[in-house]
DNA sequence: ATTGTGGCCTGCCCGC
DNA sequence: TGCGGGCAGGCCACAA
């Protein structure tokens, strides 16, 4: 399941395997996967260019392309993969079969003969876009500010784990990475946003930024302390509790009683 | 605008 | 051995 610390890692992988080639050619067999585009703008679009810089926001994966050429935006949805050339940026993904399978691939950019940059997602869930609305999307989580948190949650009387994962607030948390970084915060998902203390902002921030920078050196956010133990019968690795299942924000969470608030 | 719900997509895993 | 159901979740459309 991409979230942060993958997109990140697919950008760093797009910075060092894919610029400034010359793109030959547009592969794109599965119309679905072209989000408010078809081949054929693509390759109109792209074809001769080259992209310039890879850039991150959130779990949008942005191609600057050289000249007057537009932004493409990768998204990865639950498991896709970026290919350069044959290599992966992660060799194994949860949710995600181990083999990328050619039959998986949905999107490919040809840089002359032999060289390749593919997306390869077995559920289809990912997608391209080009010029995707950048601003469509709150700061990113990785970078964002303890006052740019405050901004996002106040007045909010959602959930706080739907509240961080809601990309036009907070840009990059997925399930995985807000379950963990609550856990390590000891706050509730269900703790009304808006209804924090500073205190408690002060620690979800650093809490949060801990967490992405943690499963990002330890390759990726499966990698968290609590995920193991999300699963039925499950304790919390801090205090030994059993932990609680249940729907927030639409999304299957895991968390303790005893210690998160 | 906010908040919640359901559906999309498909591979995998479990129980029968 | 095959089959059906449930599940995973990022994102979007839609409702109130």
């Amino acid at each position: 399941m991409p979230e942060l610390p993958e997109v990140e890692a697919y950008r760093s992988f797009a910075e060092s395997a894919a610029l400034r080639r010359r793109i030959t050619a547009v592969e794109a067999p599965d119309a679905w996967f072209l989000k408010r585009t078809t081949a054929e703008e693509l390759s109109g679009a792209l074809v001769g260019r080259r992209f310039v810089r890879a850039r991150r926001r959130g779990k949008l994966l942005l191609l600057d392309t050289d000249g007057d050429g537009p932004v493409l935006g990768l998204r990865f949805g639950m498991t896709g993969r970026l290919v350069v050339d044959g290599s992966m940026a992660f060799d194994t993904l949860l949710y995600s079969s181990a083999l990328a399978k050619p039959g998986w691939d949905r999107f490919a950019l040809h840089f002359g003969a032999r060289g390749r940059l593919r997306m390869n997602d077995p559920r289809r869930l990912g997608g391209i876009e080009l010029e995707p609305d950048e601003e469509a999307l709150g700061p990113d989580a990785l970078s964002i500010t303890r006052s740019q948190l405050v901004a996002a949650l106040e007045r909010s009387a959602a959930p706080l784990k739907a509240r961080l994962l809601d990309q036009a607030h907070i840009a990059g948390v997925g399930n995985l990475i807000a379950d963990e970084a609550l856990w390590r915060a000891g706050l509730s998902p269900l703790r009304p946003a808006g209804r924090l203390t500073a205190r408690e902002v002060t620690r979800l921030h650093t809490q949060l930024a801990a967490t992405l920078v943690d499963l990002s050196v330890r390759g990726g956010s499966h990698t968290g302390d609590l995920m193991p133990e999300r699963r039925p019968g499950g304790h919390c690795p801090r205090d030994g509790r059993p932990l609680v299942r249940s729907t927030v924000g639409g999304r299957t969470s895991w968390w303790c009683p005893k210690h998160q608030h």
